[in-house]
DNA sequence: GCGCCACCTGTTACATCTGACAGTTACCCC
DNA sequence: GGGGTAACTGTCAGATGTAACAGGTGGCGC
């Protein structure tokens, strides 16, 4: 029967809280028994420092521990879910005797809060967040393969909704920078000018003038709150403000 | 029972060709009791002229039409899963009374091949691609809820894995921007630059000469084959090559 | 008619990037 | 020791971007 699993879907797309979000994602966590659970997501608001959200069913000790000593950056779920779309399986066992001794150290801690193998689930948006949920077990060992099979679909599909969800829950937290609507113009001067126009070549390409290119992006640059042409490019491409003609 | 489905995704992570991954989606579209099926991708390879691939269990006489006419940019399940991620399910009924003029002669025409309601699933990755599979119904009725239901997760998980397969089948074809490695000073750099630092301004940040900066940029420019920075900044950043920092 | 907005154009001074010249130092591997 | 690579630095001419001055046209809604 897989129609159940649904109620946690009506759940986060109905939640108008972070407690909510928080209830959905513990009542999936604990209907295919995992002992633990977190979300975490990463908006592009900077590339040196983005905005992170997370929604945490992990020992609040670990968590500090965890930001104390920036272990995003070690944490191999969070490795493997950043480049990649499908859902990632661990175990303390494998980890442990990873190659890196940053790994080893950083499961052998994680083993004292009783996280010691689970499955995370990567999502990457149109909009450039990156978002993650991770169920985790006691079990040292890698979970069979009969209950992956079954938490791997819904698991997956659940972690849209939820980031969905989020979003929602979290749109005024976030400085709502993929709001911005650029007119037409500005749009194709800038879509031209991530090719690698120079303005000059633009006006050619659109039959004006350099001026009125030039133009445009400094409306752009503006709307943008940035500082020059890259900065504008950088900004509109994470953002997903323009994006791949499908023409 | 979920375990079958497996049979499907399996195949997919184990296909070496484009023959095999159609079987595996044609496999799967039938358990499911759906007519047709498509698979396409687009890689950000430009941004103008972006790479495209397809794997089409639709009618050849439908993907010509579709094609000649540029439909990608009317077809809305195109644009849902352009900018979402969770699956979209549609129906002529409802979207031959869509306000878009242009979108209600997609779906009359689109009819004619028997493609009348489906659900469509949404992919988006770290290296800026974006993917999406669809099964198509000839009922013209939105499909039964519990039906839905029962496609929903399994399809989000494999269109996950059919995408991997497909970039890992297609690794010769679509050129490997995404493969270039930068140095660490490189990428630090780029990094700043996105930032819209000056190379004086990343020069202070990194306590070298702005003449370096300037060379590592330039270095970039090089290995991605791009024309000036604001290029090398798009690219960095559709491609995935840099990425907003964890630490 | 008036205000708002997208779109368009011009000049000037200065900041910044780009490309081509030409090097040095340190580390690692064979 | 030779070869490769990352990282580093310098100067100069010319191309390009940025900021601030200034303005005009046409469409749309109130």
């Amino acid at each position: 029967m897989s129609i159940p699993d649904f109620d946690y879907i009506d759940a986060v797309t109905r939640a108008d809280s972070v407690d909510a979000l928080h209830k959905a994602c513990a009542g999936l966590c604990e209907a295919y028994d995992f002992d633990r659970f977190i979300y975490g997501a990463r908006i592009p608001t900077s590339f040196v420092k983005p905005y992170f959200i997370f929604i945490s069913g992990y020992p609040g000790e670990w968590r500090e521990h965890y930001t104390r000593n920036n272990y995003m950056v070690v944490d191999p779920t969070v490795e493997y879910c950043a480049h990649n779309v499908t859902p990632y399986r661990w175990d303390g066992e494998t980890l442990l005797r990873s190659d890196s001794a940053e790994v080893r150290r950083f499961m052998s801690e994680a083993r004292d809060f009783g996280i010691n193998s689970g499955v995370s689930f990567p999502l990457h948006t149109a909009q450039g967040d990156f978002a993650m949920l991770s169920f985790a077990s006691e079990s040292l060992q890698a979970l069979p393969e009969p209950r992956l099979q079954r938490v791997l679909p819904v698991g997956q599909l659940f972690t849209a909704y939820l980031h969905e969800a989020v979003r929602r829950v979290f749109a005024s937290d976030v400085v709502t920078l993929d709001r911005v609507d650029l007119t037409g113009r500005e749009k194709e001067c800038l879509l031209w000018a991530t090719e690698g126009k120079t303005a000059w070549e633009t006006s050619q390409i659109l039959s004006i003038s350099e001026r009125t290119v030039t133009f445009h992006l400094q409306n752009v640059q503006h709307k943008l709150g940035v500082n020059n042409r890259q900065q504008a490019v950088a900004r509109a491409v994470a953002l997903g403000i323009i994006e791949p003609q499908f023409g």
